[in-house]
DNA sequence: GGAACGGCTAAGG
DNA sequence: GCCTTAGCCGTTC
């Protein structure tokens, strides 16, 4: 199946450890820049929740969703840590440098 | 079938 | 640099 949600899952599944990617570049990787919300709400129904690295994704400025505003935040950017990914405050310092856009459908 | 929600983004103050 | 406002469109109820 091709459906916009299962796109958006098998994208971020591709995202690599140690590296971070927008919802808008996912949006943009299918072609539909104007989905970036789509793809948010899309990964919050996220039935593949372990199997996809939702928490991976994070916003356009690096800060990271929602996806850790629920609880424990900073527990969760620790767990971001360790793949390498620097989280402060919520939002991703070597953000850039962890963007990640090779993706492929 | 219709309304509400959502893990956003860009622009303005 | 942070907060607010407006606009997108698929998924879910």
């Amino acid at each position: 199946m091709q459906s916009f949600d299962m796109q958006v899952y098998q994208l971020t599944y591709q995202i690599p450890p140690g590296k971070v990617t927008t919802y808008g570049a996912i949006a943009k990787a299918l072609r539909m820049p104007n989905h970036s919300r789509q793809v948010g709400a899309t990964l919050a129904k996220n039935p593949y929740a372990p199997t996809v690295p939702c928490h991976r994704v994070v916003y356009s400025d690096g800060k990271v969703g929602a996806y850790f505003s629920e609880t424990n935040s900073e527990k969760k950017a620790k767990m971001l840590m360790d793949e390498g990914i620097i989280i402060v405050n919520d939002k991703v310092c070597n953000f850039k440098e962890k963007f990640w856009t090779d993706f492929f459908t």
